[in-house]
RNA sequence: GCCGAAGUGGUGGAAUGGCAUACACGUCGGUCUCAAAAACCGAUGAGCGUAAGCUCGUAAGGGUUCAACUCCCUUCUUCGGCACCA
């Protein structure tokens, strides 16, 4: 009754490894395609985003195949890290013997989904093989510069007992566990991501088929944001205030300037004023707030006058120092000069403690307003007022012109700030690569000799759970010589964060077992950069942005020769069960492997393509996996009525079915491919199939069910590989339809619908719509006063 | 607040200036069957109408056009990112 998907999966999935069909060598000249997906983190089960995610790409790495290119789709794991150590205590077990159990269990379950990987290019991050690459990129990090230690005030999650970079956390929480980030002071290992913001910002221009969401959450984060720094002078005794603004425009407003609490400036200027005390006082009740209070926009805007004055330098002007809230420490120069006119902020500020105001920005075409009669700041565009030589300019002209004048007297800079921070990597965690640095008591901060790599992460280590570095109570690890003066030393116990790990594993893959440098230069140049990039939504920063910083730092150590690593990136889709993503938390968890063994691998793949375009999230519907079982048990029987001539009709349906599938294919529409292979077959049950038709819709399904299609592609007699049987071209002589209908409009109504041969023209159409019986009543004893034609599809008649 | 994406039947979705709702799910009806399942065939946006057909309809309002889901303006809603960022 239906066809055996149990038998044909396990028969094909034998055939192919035993065959190794999709062991991928460099051929020069060939054209390649690097296909890859984001590897797992192997927690030993796949779930329905694996499953969604491989298989978009497995289809792009078969249809690509079936092409012609030389295609590279391999797949590894992304071992180290945190659930282990977390899995390892729960099951009293280790690590190690975790995640290799799981990188087995998993790799079975992806063999059974059918995936076109490469496995003899499998590698695992925790293997000392591929972690000593890390430490040898660290080292190389290192001497650059890139790589270095600092004390700092760090993210801290209390509940996962590490550090965390700036980009782990989400919302003021861990990304892992989403526990609120404490702030701690800590040293730590950073390497110098910012080193490279100009070109990481520079270069998403360069990424073209990238998401914009992805590409706008990058810039976001890097936040570059340009302006003048502006040098205010304290009037007691000309000592200079820098001032960041990206509004210079509005300089000539500026009726007092805030610090920030903790600027070092607060407390010269109030010593010996009336003010000191209640100053002090603010300050210390500030600094009792926590950071998350402050930062919060509601919060009312709490200041103080500090009884200083200090000289704006663009007019000679005083203006009162006042000391607030919510002027930050860490951005800027820690202080700010005020606009109340022209900043919605500072105009509440200024509202509640009765400072000045002065317009500068008019906004044309509306009245001129004097400070006591707006009830609001004008943040828009505008003509300059009350800037002396600048009074008459567009303020964004004015914004320029200011900037160059001020530069010029020494009085201002101009000045770029950015956003993004440094990448801690430092991690007080087990499972994790050992960081490659001694401290020597005579030599300090002492690297590991390159050729001492790698340094091997102990097997035994007593973690717990409790916290602190598991590898510092490693006797045997900890204690070392010193490489230098071969004293003896103590090794760095901190583990580097695993993003490290896959900020390259996509290098890693093109030349797996080389063993003299991170990866084979040859290779290389060969595979990358990856042609297609396919991953979750939730990497858009993180792994994404980490990936493009080492590229563009292999680029520069000239082991490379492209700054981008992944031309096209897709980045698909949530699984969401109910409207709810898929959690074991919440319970609604459908299991990829128990619908294998119901409607088997290929349904699944089926499913998951048509049920929603890649990008957008998908909602579960196990109705629809039923459905797409029996579309495929439908496509089965067509053998078993098959003619001897298939119609001229139904060819021309095929020819057609190809143009759209092999497009959509290009363009990752998976869905509406699907689409149109569903209407051919149902063409196929009107007007009977002959085994050529039937056998170039196996052909087209065969990306998406590579099983059932090379089962079906085998029992028409075919022997060897679908896949190697060449993609399938639409005759252009069968996609001219001869007889066509062209839909008739009457005021843009579609009235009527008339079938003619597709070269009429239009004289002849014309006669026929005069003649058809329904238009008569729209066009009777009416003048026609427009008749557009647009060839081969309407007529709209305008009366 | 700023930036980005989106809003279409009962549901997932299709159409990027030219027939709105392809394809599928669901529902209803039919064929086959003792019956059921499966399979096959058909109907299925709303309203009015016996019917032919007519009117309305793509978040709301306006505009451009012979023609708008599609382009432009305003507004609303949802999702995502950034944010007392000066």
């Amino acid at each position: 009754m239906y066809y055996n998907f149990k038998e044909i999966e396990k028969k094909w999935h034998r055939v192919w490894e035993k065959e190794k069909s999709f062991r991928a060598k460099a051929i020069p000249k060939k054209k390649k395609y690097y296909l890859l997906e984001m590897f797992p983190y192997p927690s030993g089960k796949i779930h329905m985003g694996h499953v969604r995610n491989y298989t978009i790409g497995d289809v792009s790495a078969r249809f690509k195949t079936m092409q012609g290119y030389l295609v590279l789709h391999p797949m590894g794991f992304d071992a180290f890290g945190q659930p282990a150590e977390n899995a390892a205590i729960k099951n009293k077990t280790k690590p190690d013997i975790w995640t290799r159990k799981c990188i087995k269990e998993m790799g079975n379950e992806l063999k059974k989904m059918g995936f076109s990987y490469d496995w003899e290019r499998e590698i695992s991050t925790c293997d000392s093989s591929y972690y000593k690459w890390n430490q040898w990129i660290f080292l190389k990090m290192f001497k650059r510069g890139l790589a270095y230690k600092k004390a700092s005030s760090v993210n801290w999650c209390p509940s996962c007992l590490t550090t965390l970079a700036d980009e782990e956390v989400i919302e003021g929480g861990c990304w892992r566990c989403h526990k609120k980030v404490e702030e701690k002071d800590l040293e730590q290992w950073y390497l110098k991501i910012t080193e490279y913001k100009e070109q990481l910002l520079e270069d998403l221009n360069q990424l073209k088929d990238w998401p914009e969401r992805v590409l706008s959450m990058q810039t976001n984060w890097i936040g570059k944001s340009r302006g003048v720094e502006i040098y205010f002078k304290l009037k007691d005794d000309n000592t200079i205030i820098p001032v960041f603004t990206t509004r210079v425009d509005t300089i000539f407003g500026a009726t007092y300037i805030v610090l920030a609490p903790e600027h070092t400036l607060v407390k010269e200027i109030i010593k010996g004023k009336p003010q000191e005390k209640e100053v002090l006082k603010f300050i210390d009740k500030v600094s009792k707030k926590s950071a998350v209070v402050r930062s919060s926009s509601d919060v009312k805007k709490e200041g103080i006058f500090t009884g200083s004055f200090a000289v704006n330098p663009v007019n000679n002007e005083e203006v009162p120092i006042w000391v607030a809230d919510y002027v930050l420490m860490e951005y800027g120069s820690g202080a700010i000069m005020s606009v109340p006119t022209h900043d919605q902020r500072d105009f509440l500020f200024a509202k509640e403690h009765g400072l000045p105001m002065r317009i500068v920005i008019q906004a044309q075409g509306s009245k001129f307003k004097v400070p006591a009669e707006i009830t609001e700041a004008y943040e828009g565009d505008g003509i300059q007022v009350n800037s002396a030589q600048f009074d008459g300019l567009t303020n964004q002209e004015a914004k320029v012109k200011i900037a160059e004048w001020m530069d010029g007297k020494g009085i201002g800079k101009i000045q770029t700030h950015w956003r993004l921070r440094d990448w801690l990597i430092s991690r007080q965690r087990y499972w994790g690569t050992p960081i490659p640095i001694i401290y020597c008591p005579k030599c300090g901060i002492v690297p590991v000799a390159y050729e001492d790599l790698p340094v091997e992460l102990p097997k035994d280590a007593p973690f717990t759970g409790e916290g602190g570095s598991p590898l510092g109570k490693v006797k045997e690890f900890v204690n070392t010589k010193c490489p230098e003066c071969k004293g003896p030393a103590r090794r760095e116990t901190d583990t580097m964060a695993t993003f490290f790990d896959s900020s390259w594993y996509f290098l890693r893959f093109c030349s797996p077992g080389f063993n003299e440098e991170p990866f084979d230069k040859k290779e290389v140049k060969y595979w990358m950069p990856v042609d297609q990039y396919i991953g979750g939504i939730e990497h858009a920063i993180l792994h994404l942005l980490y990936s493009r910083f080492f590229t563009k730092f292999f680029k520069d150590l000239e082991m490379i020769d492209f700054k981008e690593p992944f031309t096209r990136l897709l980045t698909q889709g949530m699984v969401l069960k109910d409207g709810e993503v898929m959690s074991k938390s919440k319970g609604n968890i459908v299991d990829p492997d128990s619908m294998i063994s119901q409607y088997g691998a290929d349904a699944l793949r089926l499913f998951v393509l048509f049920a929603a375009p890649p990008e957008t999230e998908l909602e579960w519907d196990s109705k629809g996996l039923e459905g797409a079982f029996k579309f495929l048990n439908r496509v089965w029987r067509i053998q078993e009525n098959l003619k001897e001539k298939a119609d001229t009709g139904l060819v021309r349906i095929l020819h057609k079915t190809i143009k759209k599938v092999s497009e959509d294919f290009q363009s990752f529409k998976f869905n509406t491919a699907i689409a149109s292979m569903m209407e051919l077959t149902n063409a196929i049950y009107q007007y009977g199939a002959d085994k050529q038709v039937f056998k170039s819709l196996i052909k087209m399904l065969a990306p998406i069910t590579p099983h059932f299609s090379q089962e079906l592609w085998q029992i028409l007699g075919e022997k060897g590989s679908i896949f190697k049987a060449g993609w399938l071209e639409a005759d252009p002589r069968m996609l001219i339809e001869e007889r066509i209908i062209i839909v008739i409009q009457v005021n843009g109504k579609v009235r009527s619908k008339i079938e003619v041969s597709q070269d009429i023209s239009e004289e002849k159409l014309k006669t026929l719509i005069m003649a058809d019986k329904k238009l008569i009543s729209w066009l009777k004893d009416k003048p026609i006063r427009n008749f557009i034609l647009v060839p081969k599809k309407l007529v709209n008649i305008v009366v």
